[in-house]
DNA sequence: ATAGAACGTTCGTTAAAAGGAACAACGAGA
DNA sequence: TCTCGTTGTTCCTTTTAACGAACGTTCTAT
């Protein structure tokens, strides 16, 4: 396994500093870096320092993680992608996922602890989601929320799917 | 103005190790670096390359951006911490934002574009939220949407609240 | 045309990040 | 007690990222 795709930084750091009709010079001028550094970042060589990278994300108004790590990221074996947002450690216990799923795959979950509820908002793309047999077609914008103690699945067709996932685990403590 | 606070890059590697159980010969092994590189690490010294900042954010498996940028990040001077998850590209535009927000605090957000449309869910603690004049109490676990191209509200009482919020820009190009 | 200013690239030098070995400190077992 | 293994730190060396200047281009204006 290698770096993230430092060809990937580098064409996200072009295509991100003309979307903002800056000139290579006139970047690395503001950003405090020397423009040959720049230069050699865009082409998709170099291996930049974190203060590099921070300069550079600050200037471009990116959240930083934006830039290291495009959309684009390695998905898992099964072209689903998923990251964990955040916990709630309260009760009732609630955790948040960020979820990507390539084009014509199919993600089937398991059945979380009884009385688990799911909540889901599409981000971009299509995606056909929900308890397996009434599953419903989404667009981007659309929410959903869901059994979520039984088996479901999360299903594309031609299109990327973006979402936000949250399941809520009603019950004192299922851990 | 400075690196992220390398120090505190340094605390938050630190106590993510240990919360995963790891020593430091054992990280420094697994992700391939030399231990002497992440001791000076962190101890807060050091400008680690990405390829260094990569590989010890996969052996800890967080998102890249949390292990630079913590999760404990400087809430905004209104006691309001917000940050952009995802957007999505599309038609329509969906962006969808992670939320914090400390107690007794009240954040007044600006009308949308018309017809956008906010949809929340909160992970933890409680929350007033929605429209001015039509607000909603909520506990975790409870999700709500809402009209967004009117002036809406985030009020917290005696306890935090972390949220997930996507807003959804109906119509053709809002920006 | 022609001087000027900007663009982005390539080069050699320098500063510093990463590597590697030696180190003292601590705990577990024989 | 004494050894062995592991902890994390501190050197010194090697590698390399960042710098700064020079370069060829392109475009504009005189």
């Amino acid at each position: 396994m290698d770096t993230p795709s430092l060809s990937t930084l580098g064409q996200h750091l072009q295509s991100l500093r003309k979307a903002q009709g800056w000139s290579l010079s006139q970047l690395a001028a503001a950003a405090g870096i020397a423009k040959s550094n720049l230069s050699r970042l865009e082409q998709g060589n170099g291996n930049p320092t974190l203060d590099t990278i921070w300069r550079l994300a600050v200037q471009l108004k990116v959240p930083f993680g934006t830039l290291v790590a495009p959309i684009a990221v390695p998905l898992g074996e099964d072209g689903v992608e998923v990251r964990l947002i955040d916990q709630g450690k309260e009760s009732p216990q609630v955790d948040a996922y960020w979820m990507r799923c390539a084009p014509f795959t199919t993600r089937v979950a398991e059945p979380h602890t009884p009385g688990a509820r799911g909540s889901l908002t599409l981000i971009s793309g299509h995606l056909e989601a929900g308890p397996e047999g009434d599953t419903r077609r989404l667009a981007a914008g659309d929410t959903l929320t869901f059994a979520a103690d039984r088996a479901h699945c999360y299903r594309t067709s031609d299109d990327w799917a973006t979402l936000l996932v949250s399941v809520v685990y009603h019950g004192e403590s299922h851990r």
